[in-house]
DNA sequence: AGCCAACTTCTACGCAGTGTAGAACTTCAA
DNA sequence: TTGAAGTTCTACACTGCGTAGAAGTTGGCT
């Protein structure tokens, strides 16, 4: 239960980034403007979703746990269930277990990581 | 470039239990041998999928690059390109790099694994 | 009380990925 | 040279995702 599309990813990105809660509105509006940033120039707005659009991803994030709304106020305002570091640290535990030798996988996962990721893992990881 | 379906995984996870290449027809048998086992009783095979399944199959994973064939040989015979842990590591890399503080994801990561696993982890580390 | 504008839900279509396999084509051995 | 075994081509159904119009709901204003 992992896979996101690209524009629920999107999404997510958005609800993760500016913390909090956020409407519909508010988010195609910002979808817009990432938009326009990755077109490159300038000027004119990237492409504007319909709202229905977003509101449609936004109920299949929900439904996948990504996404909590608030069904009490009259704009629903949706919100992250959890960080993307915790939403993304569970994905690599989902990983990992995919594997019955998990042991062995992490050995081949600390095998690859940067030396300066590496450091941290030793300070993540303290002596006991 | 990741996510495999259901019967991909299955190929993918006899070719790496039983190490070295094999073909279609082998392949389909011990297919039919694990859903035998899932299913509970003994006795009746498993479903028999049609060899070209299979073949289809392998194609679509030679072309995600998971799989490599002997065109040579006759029955062409199919092999994992990496081991299952050097692959499962490496999509755990691809999580771990969907998120912007790569740093902070390893912080949860850590938080969150088996104590016997966070020992091995340190020996793994080591000093220096 | 009634209506309008905003909002939400329902329904739907097109495209890609996957499971599934028959039809058609290729090749080696007898 | 032909047939069996093997491979490639083509195809169809189903699901997930991007996309959005149509239809239904609701809160506030007059």
């Amino acid at each position: 239960m992992a896979s996101l599309g690209e524009l629920e990813r999107a999404v997510m990105d958005l609800l993760w980034a500016g913390h909090g809660a956020a409407t519909a509105n508010t988010l195609r509006d910002r979808l817009a403007q990432s938009t326009e940033a990755a077109a490159g120039a300038a000027g004119h707005e990237g492409k504007e979703l319909a709202v229905t659009t977003v509101l449609t991803v936004l109920s299949r994030l929900e439904k996948k746990g990504l996404v909590e709304r608030e069904r009490g106020t009259r704009p629903h305002r949706y919100q992250a269930v959890s960080s993307r570091e915790d939403h993304t640290a569970e994905l690599m535990h989902e990983v990992l277990g995919s594997a019955p030798d998990r042991e062995a996988v992490l050995a081949r996962f600390i095998g690859t990581v940067s030396p300066s990721e590496a450091e941290s893992l030793r300070k993540l990881l303290g002596r006991d």
